[in-house]
This record gives structure tokens, C-alpha cells and sequence, in this order.
RNA sequence: GGGGGGAUGUCCGAGUGGUUAAAGGAGUCAGGCUGUAAACCUGAUGGCUAUGCCUACGCAGGUUCGAAUCCUGCUCCCCCCA
């Protein structure tokens, strides 16, 4: 633990972008007091991801450290849509489904920060304000400021739309600024413009104005896109144990480094051949969400899938009708994938398909009930379902 | 208010009367190789009661033997001028 501001404020960006203006963060460490350290975040999808922990591990640690961490739900913002790093405008989210979101978010994101020094506190509290106190946010930033930012000026130039609502958005961040009085904020590069406008707009309501302290934008387990659930490139913290370990084993080896520094705490061993390295890396993400017992019988899973090519021995029964004895493979696969028929007919015709082991080809389309009893119909590597006729 | 441009499959994007379920790319899925890495190779990629049928190129009509392509109306979007 640093015992010095100076140590501290080191600590803490090490591995941070930014922290603006330079030199701040210390000098409000030097204040000796908790500092508050806001997150906002709109709960437009229920589930977090790694590459939310990013930021979440940057404010435990600043819980540990003494301070207090301001947890925003935007239920408010979210129902106006941030355009950050959007190319066009985001469908109206609606408000139970923002609420519901909000619940299973937090509950997430104390798997990550610590209960006792986190305060959650919901925008609408100050957001639902008198058209009169709009206008005075309003008055605050100009046009020109707003269209600064790289997604507006890009979409403006290109033509695109751009609504008055989006041109809001970075107002009403920054007034949750001057609402938690913050006293540092964080968030990933990408809300670089929002965190920095909100001190104009703290300094605008006679409020000293935060610092700022920006992360890295994790990329996704394709290595190339930032993680996000819209992507499907992500790993959310709620997944089984051996969903974590399988996604995390897919991650291109080029990228593993930056997944060490942005959600290890260990360093990577070079003492270990990328594989496992990768492997560390599965097995301590895994264990921290899902405990080490876990992780282990993830990983032990995984072995038998992709080293023995076995079957795992807890797939998931699927009950099947037959007709006159026979079962009509295309509609099976349908029904137990959640595939369509033609899509059924496809991976049949091209050895997608096994059973217990052994592939079928398109001459499968119909087979006879009692050769399906028992047996394991297995997709491609990893999709498995054991059959029982009911 | 005036003028111009545009809407195509998951996405991007060709196609301006017929061999178009619609080029090409991306993505995705499957097979091969492997460390379920990357790279690479192969194939698939609207649906279905499947050698055929149905649905699809913003929406609704129309012309035609035949339309994503032509005409009319409508909806939405963008740009320029004011």
C-alpha cells in the first residue's frame, strides 16, 4: 500500500491512459480526506462484462485506499442514450427494462467493488428537473464545444444525424458531476470528452471541479473490436464457469498481454508457454467470479472438450418425439440447438453433426428412434445434448 | 419554404426489365490444421412438409409474358439554399 499521496496518485495511474489535468489527482489526494470517485453507467444491458471490470477494478482500488465510490445509475441517461463512440443515434430504452437492468448491475458490480464504501445513487434523483434549470445546463457549453468531440464532429461531417437529445447527453453527465459533488471521475477513453466537459459545468455551478482519470478500452475475445455485448465479443461476469474459461481460451494470443494488465493482478509468468499463460489467465478470471473450486472443474471440462475431444458428462438432456419410429434429424437439430431446420440440413451435409461421437452426413435426415435413445448429438465442437425419447 | 440525393440480405455494399435467393467484402457457422491462439485452406450462410415450393431488395398500388430494376402515391433519412 502507498503511504503517500505522491505513491498513491502513481499507483493509481499506472496503468490509467490519462489523468487530467496532470498532476491533479495528487493534489487531491493530498487533501487527506476520502475522495468521492464517480462511475456512471447506464443500465441499457443487464450484464457486465470484463471490459467494465476494467474500470471497476480502478475504483476498488481507490476503495482501497480509504475513498468512497459513487456509483451512478443512469436510469435517467439511459433513457436519453450516450453516443459516445456511436456512429448513429440509439433506439429509446425502455424505462422498466432500464430498472430491472439497474438491480442486476449493481449486484454485479459488487462482485467487483466493496459494498461498504460504494454509494449508489440514481441520476433521475436530480435529472427529472424544472424545464428552468435545464435551461441554465443548457447555457453552460456551446455548439462549437460539443461538436468537438470525435463521434459528433465525425457524424456531422459525414452527414449523419445527429439529435439535440445525443448533443445532451455530455451536459447531463457532467450535472450528475456537480449533484455527487465528485471529486475524481473515471471511465474509459472513450468518455474522455464527457469527463472533462462535467469540470466546465462543475466550474459553471461554483463546484471545485474533478479530476479525471481515463482507462484503457479492453478489447474484445476477438482481439480486434472493444468488448461489447452488441459484438458478442465479450465475457460477462454471470457467465458459467466454463463459458469464462472457453471464451478466455479463444482470446488471440496478441492480445493476452493487454488482458494481463487490465484484469490480472499477477503479472504474465514468462516462464510459460502461451498456452498456459492463457491458461492462468482463464483459470484466475474464472476463479475470481466463480471461486476456485469452479474454475478448476471448468477447466478440467474444457480438457476433456478440446484436448481429448470427449463429451462432458453433465450435457444437458433433450427430450425427443419419434413418429412411426423415426426422427426427423433437421427438425431434432432445430428444436435441441435452437437452430433452423435448413440450418440443421447444412451442418449434416457438412460433418457438423455427431452422434456419440461419430459425424453424421446428409443421408441422416431420418433416423430410426432407438438408434437416438441415450445417445449424445453433439454441434461442431462444443454444442452437446443428450437424447431421451419422451 | 425551395432544390438535390437516398432507403437492397446480420452489417457494409454491387446490381437500373429476364440465366437474381440477388456480385463482392465483413461477420457468423461447420470441416481441416492447432495450443478451441494467430495465420492459412475448404464449404455453408432466408425459410420449408425439399430434385420442389414459399418469402424477400422502405410501404402500397400499377405497367409488363416477366420488376430490386419502369410508373404513381406514401413513409422515413441526408445534403444544400432560405
Amino acid at each position: 500500500m502507498p503511504d503517500s499521496p505522491g505513491e498513491a496518485a502513481r499507483f493509481l495511474t499506472r496503468n490509467a491512459v490519462e489523468a487530467l489535468p496532470e498532476g491533479d489527482l495528487e493534489k487531491q489526494l493530498q487533501q487527506g480526506r476520502p475522495l468521492r470517485v464517480k462511475l456512471g453507467v447506464d443500465p441499457t444491458t443487464p450484464d457486465i462484462h470484463l471490459g467494465h471490470t476494467v474500470v471497476l477494478r480502478k475504483l476498488r482500488e481507490f476503495q482501497d485506499l480509504g475513498h468512497t465510490v459513487v456509483l451512478i445509475v443512469g436510469d435517467y441517461t439511459a433513457r436519453v442514450g450516450d453516443p459516445s463512440g456511436r456512429s448513429s443515434a440509439r433506439p429509446f430504452a425502455d424505462p422498466d427494462e432500464i430498472d430491472r437492468n439497474a438491480v442486476t448491475y449493481q449486484e454485479q458490480a459488487f462482485k467487483v467493488l466493496d459494498r461498504d464504501r460504494t454509494e449508489v445513487r440514481r441520476n433521475g434523483e436530480w435529472l427529472d428537473m424544472a424545464m428552468e434549470d435545464l435551461f441554465r445546463l443548457a447555457r453552460t457549453s456551446t455548439v462549437a464545444q460539443l461538436l468537438e468531440r470525435d463521434d459528433f464532429a465525425k457524424r456531422y461531417g459525414e452527414g449523419r444525424p445527429i439529435t439535440i437529445l445525443e448533443l445532451l447527453y455530455p451536459l447531463l453527465q457532467g450535472y450528475d458531476s456537480v449533484a455527487i459533488r465528485s471529486d475524481v471521475e473515471l471511465g474509459g477513453t472513450d468518455q474522455k470528452f464527457n469527463v472533462l466537459l462535467a469540470r466546465d459545468i462543475q466550474q459553471a455551478y461554483g463546484v471545485a471541479p474533478q479530476s479525471v482519470l481515463t482507462m484503457p478500452i479492453l478489447p474484445g475475445i476477438d482481439g480486434e473490436q472493444k468488448m461489447s455485448k452488441s459484438l458478442g465479443n465479450y465475457v460477462g461476469v454471470d457467465e458459467p464457469p466454463e463459458e469464462v474459461f472457453g471464451k478466455l481460451m479463444r482470446v488471440p494470443d496478441t492480445t493476452m498481454p493487454t488482458y494481463y494488465d487490465l484484469l490480472m493482478d499477477e503479472p504474465i509468468d514468462p516462464g510459460l508457454s502461451a498456452r498456459d499463460q492463457k491458461r492462468a489467465l482463464a483459470r484466475g478470471l474464472t476463479a475470481r467470479f466463480h471461486g476456485d473450486r469452479a474454475a478448476a472443474d471448468a477447466e478440467a471440462r474444457f480438457d476433456r472438450l478440446h484436448v481429448d475431444h470427449g463429451v462432458p458428462d453433465d450435457v444437458e438432456e433433450h427430450a425427443f418425439a419419434a413418429e412411426n419410429g423415426t426422427v426427423h434429424m433437421p427438425a431434432l437439430l432445430a428444436d435441441a440447438f435452437g437452430l433452423s431446420r435448413s440450418e440443421g440440413r447444412r451442418l449434416l451435409a457438412q460433418a457438423g453433426v455427431r452422434l456419440d461421437g461419430e459425424p453424421l452426413d446428409e443421408s441422416a435426415i431420418d433416423l430410426p428412434a432407438e438408434r437416438l435413445d441415450g445417445a449424445v448429438l453433439q454441434v461442431g465442437r462444443r454444442r452437446f445434448k443428450r437424447l431421451r425419447s419422451g
